[in-house]
DNA sequence: TCAATAGTGTCTGTCAGACACTATCAC
DNA sequence: GTGATAGTGTCTGACAGACACTATTGA
């Protein structure tokens, strides 16, 4: 087939076209990693090495790259690899932020990304040029802002993220992706606790989760101990990064 | 205060630090921005006058001017008003979207946002070097997919942006800013059933509506007719391009 | 009077939360 | 048996949706 007129023009349109001519904002990607550990929820932050904020607390992120990346997905999981060693967490955007004044470098602007990720799955990646990186606990129940400032307009961000986290449990099956591959639903409604900061009824709790349809009871996996031995039950295959609402009575 | 060394060195990385050193993507903004016209949801497109996908349908936007614009919100308040004259919507951030091969011109990110207007405040730009503006409705009740074809990835946005409307609609107020500043419960009812595609019972209607507790009933103001006139009522004040949930239950 | 739409009242099935109950283990 | 936690059953108040009712205008 023929190249059109209109094919070559747009041809000759791209050949001529280089980014470098024009001005535009840095574009990165950051993450807000949540899990649970101690009982409590945990955020990861990471010293950091470089100009700007040179030794400041921040959230795990970076630039994208653009030969290695196919889309912003694969920035934040990457990312989130680097950091963690962790592959297949619950993983959804956040929301976008981007000003003047954000960066001392320049107009800036980032996708935030939002993982929640058992601990236990977790090494983190210390020594050798990596920056230093620590879980950073969000102050039990009535847990109000966390104390660290951290850098850029990251301490906005986390709050942000926190409050999304909040109101996501209330419908959600979120949760689930904060512990290990299996558990209990007693360990499973503890960690809605955790988050929402306030007991739950064990008989409704355990009514909404069976009838969110979200779960797979593991036959004959149960956790022992010195009482009654818990069910054990797994989120149910093919539900990872996705987003869902099993709870909700739409 | 004598500048640190600390400060200093951070200093003289700022200084040598040049973006265009750099191999980093295009950045931009894009609007979904809906209205209802003739008893329908309507979203406006606009044709492209440059390449690439010069000729063809898309939703308007455009990159940021790091000049002019000082945040996100201020990019997309700003193509907003170039498009539409409107300065006071319901905006807020949809999601970002980036990748390898959505642009011809290469990787490239862009910034989603999502406005609902009055189309009666609404002045479309036409002639002189503007691309040319029309609203497309989103076929009636069942509407499934927008049935144009729309440039870079912009039907599969088209097509989130829908759904995001659709699923908050449930439990927000949003559709009051898809009306004028003055309307009845009516016209009110109307534009959810609109957009959810199904009936309203009007009586649970106007309960929700009047415990959301975001409209103010406009005292004398009545919509007269060949019936029993109707109440009058506006949106709360303050309330605009917020975030709020007044139909929850939560 | 009627037609048309605005606006209210009542009933009922559903369901979330409160709370008490039973079950099953280690010791 | 006891202590501890798992898991279930029952009741009740709140409330959303169905539907019937009343209200107020122009013609």
């Amino acid at each position: 087939m023929a190249v059109s007129k209109k094919d070559s023009e747009e041809q000759e349109f791209l050949r001529q076209y280089n980014i470098h001519d024009y001005d535009i904002p840095l574009t990165s990607v950051d993450l807000v990693i949540f899990t649970i550990r101690d009982n409590l929820l945990q955020v990861l932050l990471v010293k950091r090495g470089d100009h700007p904020y040179k030794g400041k607390w921040a959230l795990p992120g970076g630039f994208i790259d653009v030969q290695r990346d196919t889309n912003l997905d694969a920035t934040a999981l990457r990312k989130l690899r680097e950091k963690t060693g962790v592959e297949a967490p619950y993983l959804e955007q956040l929301q976008g932020f981007g000003s003047k004044d954000r960066d001392p470098r320049g107009w800036s602007s980032t996708f935030v990304y939002f993982a929640l990720i058992s601990s236990e799955t977790v090494e983190l990646r210390h020594g050798a040029g990596a920056d230093e990186a620590v879980w950073y606990p969000l102050e039990g129940q009535n847990a109000q802002k966390p104390v660290v400032k951290l850098a850029f307009d990251h301490s906005a961000i986390l709050e942000l993220a926190l409050q999304r986290l909040r109101s996501k449990v209330e419908y959600t099956s979120l949760p689930a992706y904060l512990l290990p591959a299996e558990f209990t639903l007693s360990e499973l409604q503890q960690v809605y606790e955790i988050i929402l900061g306030r007991p739950l009824d064990k008989s409704s709790f355990r009514k909404r989760i069976k009838e969110g349809d979200f779960l797979d009871e593991l036959p004959g996996r149960q956790r022992l101990g010195s009482n009654r031995p818990a069910q054990l039950f797994a989120v149910r295959a093919g539900l990872a990064s996705a987003s869902f609402n099993p709870l909700s009575r739409a």
